[in-house]
DNA sequence: GGATCCAATGTGTACGTTCACACGATACAC
DNA sequence: GTGTATCGTGTGAACGTACACATTGGATCC
């Protein structure tokens, strides 16, 4: 590996042991191309005044060069800069994790970059100092992932000069969100088992601190009060398939148990294996709907009739309305609600 | 966009109502702690010559000011940047975003930041392009997890002045690698069928491209060679639990077939659900082998024997080796393997 | 006692960029 | 011909930090 340096005729203060050479800078591109730095600058960012021979020689320059604006320069002379901060709960729930494919991707093409921190737990704290990290690279706007009612609470705490959009956040909060209508779905889910001849629909919940159990709890009670079924007590998990499979043993002994809902596709997993050790058989003894759909869901045994939730949609929006409150001033709490989706499968199926 | 705020005023720290006001800089520190700037930086990059009493007078300073240094200017300074960039591949294998997890944290624990970017596809130009992106930021370092030899390819054009290191990249590239023993990985999963007393087992594997594709199956080929037992073709996949169930459909029709060692846990529970549809049962009929150990393949039906990869310990070793190349400035190529452990459950038993 | 050294702190400067202005041309009006 | 817009371009600052050096005061040395 006998690499050598291409340029040495900048000035180089090289290191002893050929350390990087100094990347061109724009009075670099300036000399090649035989104009002053402004004029750079003002190429680079498309003012109008610049005759258009002029510019043709910049790009040039820049292109020979490899020339790239440096964005720490950028940063401490405009004070904001083009980085995005998204926090996200550090949690086994790697389903979320998707979005954020859909927020590299809006934010790539609106020309923001986007660095993330995770969060260790939820406490006020713990987002303090997360988004203390984050304030040291000047982000321009955050990006809260973590539907939990109490980083609502700490949200409210941040300086009201950075724009923030939660994902999942509360609908009532004062930060903006972008979530899934989860009551919606959980409605049309229930509602789904209803038709299909169920007298009601059991549910099993996520964790009590999370927004979406309590949206999903609303609109399964909902449906059934609506149909004017019996409103069975709720069954609390945790999201992991574990719990499910423990409601699930709990369930089979119910006499009367013909359909449940579950709050997350992992829960609707466990649901299923403790089903079928008890000898109950679905959907032909009971129904279950899940909630998700996340990629595994087909295949289950059976295919899993869920909710699906748009993850990378819900990214592109969250985005989205990050950067309009970033770069139009918006002030005004939004909250942008996607539509979730019933996908019918094999695993419901009318009582028999 | 002319609306231009005339924020002249002097550098109030807390105006009551007051627009944004610039964040405190160190001279404003400097100012509060009655010391010069230079002294705060001393204090706050760990000079040991200064005198304790001075030192607790610009910590407090630094505390009631909420200061925080501008990562902007200190990376326009130094020339280097503590912020890592992470490359990921866009694709919806949600599992090996886990690593995320231990990427921040250990990036974090290091005093580092985190951007990443996402890349469409893996061709040489994307993985340049997006390298141009994090360029721009002055990255430190390039963490990049596309299991592809294409990337791999890509990856040694890139400027050897870049700190890289790859995530279950090649172990014979020339650049940095931490990855899981995946042949270790594929060979225990196929011992412990062959122990079970099965004659062969048959494979489904991922898609040609894949790093991971190539070493399992070599692990797996090892094992029955190792075993004098037949090698039988293997089906190609793609990681989906789909092309798992299609090969699930293939492999029922197979009269000798008794196990089958399967590229992941996805297409391990498609064949499981294949398998049950033709009247199989597993483990009674045919034992099944999954990959990853994924959340919910405790929880398939029957529950997963798999092949455990800690992700998270991935991310971590990834940043740990990284960063000791951006400070230490370690130039030769390491590959840091980490073992993957068989995890036994319901899903292989003995042939009947 | 003066010379020497070190600890503790302060003063300049540069990093690469953008912003506010100044400057020279050309153009058009009178 | 002089005045005044307008265009194209250049000059001088400044952003917040780290590094090289300069400057103190005091202790140690002989």
């Amino acid at each position: 590996m006998a690499n050598q340096h291409e340029r040495d005729g900048a000035q180089t203060d090289a290191a002893p042991g050929g350390k990087a050479t100094r990347p061109p800078s724009i009075i670099d591109v300036a000399a090649v191309a035989n104009v002053s730095y402004q004029t750079v600058s003002r190429v680079l960012n498309g003012h109008p005044s610049v005759r258009p021979e002029t510019r043709l020689a910049v790009l040039d320059a820049v292109e020979k060069l490899d020339y790239r604006p440096s964005n720490a320069a950028r940063t401490l002379k405009t004070g904001r800069s083009r980085t995005l901060g998204v926090l996200v709960l550090d949690i086994a729930d790697s389903d979320g994790l998707t979005s954020l494919y859909g927020i590299e991707h809006s934010a790539r093409e609106l020309g923001y970059f986007v660095g993330i921190g995770a969060l260790d737990s939820i406490d006020r704290g713990s987002i303090q100092a997360a988004v203390g990290r984050l304030a040291e690279q000047s982000i321009a706007g955050l990006l809260i992932i973590a539907p939990i009612e109490a980083a609502s609470d700490a949200l409210s705490a941040l300086p009201s000069s950075l724009p923030v959009v939660a994902i999942e956040g509360s609908s009532t909060s004062t930060v903006s969100s972008v979530g899934i209508d989860q009551a919606a779905g959980a409605r049309v889910a229930t509602e789904h088992l209803l038709t299909l001849g169920h007298k009601t629909v059991f549910h099993v919940g996520g964790p009590a601190e999370w927004m979406q159990t309590q949206d999903r709890l609303t609109g399964w009670r909902a449906a059934l009060e609506a149909a004017g079924a019996e409103v069975p007590m709720s069954l609390p998990g945790d999201w992991t398939a574990q719990s499910g499979y423990e409601a699930g043993l709990l369930l089979s002994r119910m006499t009367d148990m013909t359909a449940v809902f579950a709050g997350n596709d992992q829960m609707a997993l466990g649901l299923l294996l403790a089903f079928s050790e008890r000898g109950l058989a679905v959907p032909g003894d009971v129904s279950v709907v899940g909630f998700d759909d996340g990629a595994d869901a087909p295949y289950y045994n059976p295919p899993l009739t869920t909710v699906r939730q748009d993850f990378r949609e819900v990214g592109r929006r969250a985005i989205e309305l990050l950067v309009g409150k970033v770069e139009g001033g918006e002030r005004a709490a939004q909250h942008v609600v996607v539509e979730p989706e019933l996908i019918v499968r094999r695993s419901s199926a009318s009582p028999r």
